[in-house]
DNA sequence: CGAGAAAAACTCATAATGAGAACAACTTGG
DNA sequence: CCAAGTTGTTCTCATTATGAGTTTTTCTCG
């Protein structure tokens, strides 16, 4: 960033880099000159229970938008205070806010999403929210936060995506469209990566793998060609050479374990075609 | 976002959405309460100037990084002031900070890249930064800014990236890691979207379109090839009927004029594999 | 033990891709 | 004007990837 262009402060300009004019400029800057924004992230933090896909959402105990329902979030730490330490970077405030909610597992995915910032999405004043992704393995029902009256994995179904129920739960700002552009993210990210295994523990077999690209696109997938395609793709999965505990409720062959592979761009890709 | 969480204002806890209770809220609000967060835009420009892919940059004529190259951009406007009007979006604050530098096209693309907020990205105070990229056909010379001191489209090469020349254009702040992300994710848009177009004026030849992608990937692709993949994916180009000027400079058939077609995703994509 | 179920392996037709050859249409130099 | 060189476009063919279905293996349950 040009940073500057607004800046309270002016120095004589000079050609070149100098450090003790830039310590001397430093001295005499007022942070406090600026404007106010507000830094936030919200975390979509995503997972699959029992073959549906679930958000964690929070029902809000405070104004604004008191009684409705939300993505884990709170301000960015800009530095130490009473609240707490500052947070050195954007991730460690997501997984803080979303350590709040829920114990994190050993294992997440963590991605940024997106920051939105139209000037009237929060009422009281300019908020910039980044907003992170995470996709993680299924977890313990939330905990209620301090902010928060209650706390739950919501299935997609509930919230207007699928077919399921409309409107039981009505989000708060525009969580809505963050939370959509998530959805599709993640679905789009199953085709060229290998991230679908975030979903899954540590060990998983092959049709467990395939539930997930069926839970998050929503249809069924012919388990034979999906299963040449993983095997076929190197370093997707690596196998441990065990098997699972027992097959199917009702019966069937005992199905080999695979952790996920190094590989995290899948050539070619697995696609979601029309058929 | 959970906004609340370090707010500095509390109000009873109401069950539902109550419009006065919010009202009455907000007008005890202060926004000043905050450790100050600064919000800048950073747009990385990308354009193909006579086959070599160059990024707009500008040469810092102020504290702080004075005299190194950074990327056009600046703060976001929270609110309306004495610089201008309040930005309504955060991506009129791109257009507004790439507009101080060069004259925007007529069709120009534009995408996020990613919001920037480590602790010590700038030694003022603490800045988060969102990153646009800007996708556009060939451009005039910048011209230089009221804080900086040149303005220049600056070919990869010369930045480290490719077999160039390295560091002759230091960059300022993390903006080499920005510009970076900024490749990687146009390198690979190229593969699975019809976004190649995007560096093209609004008729090109599909030899052009081709060099797009060898400029951006840095490697030939076969020409044959190429051509009936275009036409064979639906809604990537349109015919125009029209036939270009003339042919190479030494000699060789017209090409056909096209058009960008409607098509955003490529289904299947094509990919920048190992041959 | 036999029926049913799930996992894994196999078959076959079709589509997409890499590589190269061939043909078409233009420019330039002699 | 013709020959050589250049670029755009079409075609062929071998290889690979994919969709769909069938078969085999190995398990549970009654």
């Amino acid at each position: 960033m040009s940073e500057g262009i607004d800046g309270p402060a002016d120095t004589p300009h000079g050609r070149e880099h100098d450090a003790d004019d830039e310590r001397r400029f430093l001295a005499g800057y007022d942070p406090h000159a600026f404007a106010p924004v507000a830094v936030t992230v919200d975390v979509v933090a995503l997972t699959i229970r029992d073959t549906v896909p679930h958000v964690l959402l929070g029902r809000r105990g405070q104004q604004p938008q008191n009684g409705r329902w939300a993505l884990p979030g709170g301000f960015v730490r800009a530095q130490d205070g009473p609240n707490g330490p500052a947070d050195p970077d954007l991730p460690d405030a997501a997984l803080r806010v979303l350590t709040e909610k829920t114990p994190l597992p050993a294992e997440l995915h963590l991605e940024q999403l997106g920051t939105y910032g139209a000037i009237d999405r929060d009422p009281r004043m300019r908020v910039v929210s980044v907003a992170y992704m995470v996709l993680a393995p299924d977890l313990p029902d939330p905990r209620t936060g301090r902010d928060t009256a209650e706390a739950a994995w919501v299935p997609w179904t509930a919230l207007g995506h699928g077919d399921g129920a409309r409107e039981r739960y009505e989000l708060a700002f525009d969580h809505a469209r963050v939370l959509g552009d998530a959805i599709e993210r993640a679905r789009s990210k199953l085709e060229y990566t290998s991230l679908a295994t975030a979903f899954l523990p540590s060990t998983f077999t092959v049709s467990a793998l395939r539930g997930v690209y069926e839970a998050v696109w929503g249809r069924t997938l012919h388990a034979a060609n999906f299963h040449r395609k993983i095997q076929a793709t190197p370093g997707f999965v690596e196998d441990t050479g065990a098997l699972a505990e027992r097959g199917g409720a009702g019966g069937g062959r005992r199905a080999r374990l695979y952790r996920a592979g190094g590989a995290a761009l899948l050539h070619p890709p697995l696609l979601r075609g029309a058929p």
